[in-house]
DNA sequence: AAATCGGGGCC
DNA sequence: GGCCCAGATTT
């Protein structure tokens, strides 16, 4: 334990309750025993697959659990083991991939699928250094699957343990910090219980995710209360301690859902976003991104100098409601004009792909949204 | 070290 | 509306 946490508990003490100083094989022990007792069932707590394992991480990925369990039925369904992943289509992988967000979680699955099948064998590596490679393996996945997957005595420092830990020590840094996360896993280091280190950092995990939660823990009732210092302190709720602090930019987004009749039904126009923005290799419609909302006329009017839209031709058919999209750093307000047009050389076709199928495309939450409850388009 | 990458659940 | 979620990558 770092000195300065052993100060703080040492003044906790002297206040004259009685405190069990926690003898970290003894929390161990506890957390492991609840563990047993009290884990969920779930699908990749069913196998040593390393390939399973790794592709849970991925998902869980700042998601909870809820949110991406049946986006792992799905994949494991649809891609039994890596290779089948490797081969598929990126386009595929990111439609199953569609509307858990942080696409290039699946861009990076996708790619080092291919790196195990090609150049591993198919077979993953064992170790932290080595997972610590791979695309879209940062230290907290490599941990995971070297420990869970190949019983490497390696903590896990997740959302879920850094609130644990901070409060069963009274660990006041910012654990969004390096020196905080120094200090976490100093403690970590101790409490790992090396016969079975898998089930340990799943066991922390899960303490943090059902019982130690954010808010309104049920400390009276928990089997830690006896060591928990942030309780001793009654500095619970106060604990993890994080310093960032989110800004967030709003954005204005005219999107033209530019509609032209074939022979055999209505096609579409969709375009594939690259570059650095958003929803990168997602695709959406045609747009025009403006300051503010401005005037129709005027927007359209930016359209037809960009030549998104051809004068005489483009006839535009309904305005949409104004749709709002929270995402973590943006707020985006997006608005859908629904265009005809009569000949196919009236659109881009550099810029823009003709589809009578667009839900084949991943698409980002926002266009889907927009799709099921825009009937009139 | 800070910014950015989605979407949803909870209070 | 703010915080958080089995974080990683880029700047």
């Amino acid at each position: 334990m770092p000195n300065e946490n052993k100060k703080k508990f040492n003044n906790i003490a002297a206040n004259g309750e009685h405190i069990n100083f926690g003898n970290p094989m003894e929390i161990t022990q506890v957390l492991t025993a609840w563990y047993d007792e009290n884990k969920r069932d779930l699908p990749w707590r069913n196998t040593k697959d390393p390939y399973r394992i790794w592709l849970s991480e991925i998902i869980l990925q700042q998601t909870r659990v809820d949110q991406g369990l049946s986006y792992y039925h799905r994949f494991i369904e649809r891609f039994p083991a890596v290779q089948q992943l490797a081969e598929a289509d990126i386009n595929d992988v990111l439609k199953l991939w569609q509307g858990l967000g942080y696409y290039s979680r699946a861009r990076n699955l996708h790619e080092t699928a291919k790196i195990i099948t090609d150049a591993f064998q198919g077979k993953f590596p064992d170790s932290y250094e080595k997972l610590l490679q791979l695309k879209g393996v940062g230290p907290y996945t490599a941990s995971a699957v070297s420990s869970i997957a190949f019983g490497k005595p390696v903590p896990v420092l997740d959302g879920n343990v850094a609130r644990v830990v901070s409060r069963l020590f009274a660990v006041t840094e910012p654990v969004n910090e390096s020196s905080g996360k120094k200090s976490l896993y100093s403690i970590l280091e101790k409490l790992i219980d090396k016969n079975d280190p898998g089930r340990f950092n799943q066991a922390i995990m899960e303490f943090g995710a059902l019982w130690c939660t954010p808010r309104n823990p049920p400390c009276e009732k928990c089997v830690l209360s006896a060591f928990c210092m942030a309780r001793a302190g009654k500095i619970v709720e106060k604990l993890p301690v994080k310093t960032k602090k989110i800004n967030q930019r709003k954005r204005y987004f005219n999107y033209f859902v530019i509609k032209f009749k074939q022979d055999d039904g209505w096609y579409y126009y969709l375009r594939k976003r690259t570059g650095k923005d958003i929803w990168l290799g997602l695709y959406d419609f045609p747009m025009i991104e403006t300051p503010s909302f401005q005037e129709q006329e005027k927007v359209l009017e930016t359209a037809r100098l960009q030549k998104i839209l051809i004068p005489a031709d483009a006839v535009v058919t309904a305005v949409s409601d104004n749709y709002r999209h929270q995402l973590t750093h943006q707020l985006i307000h997006a608005r859908f004009f629904s265009v005809e047009v009569k000949n196919k050389s009236s659109v881009n076709f550099h810029q823009y792909i003709m589809v009578k199928d667009f839900e084949k495309y991943p698409l980002p939450k926002l266009i889907e949204n927009f799709l099921l409850q825009a009937n009139e388009f």
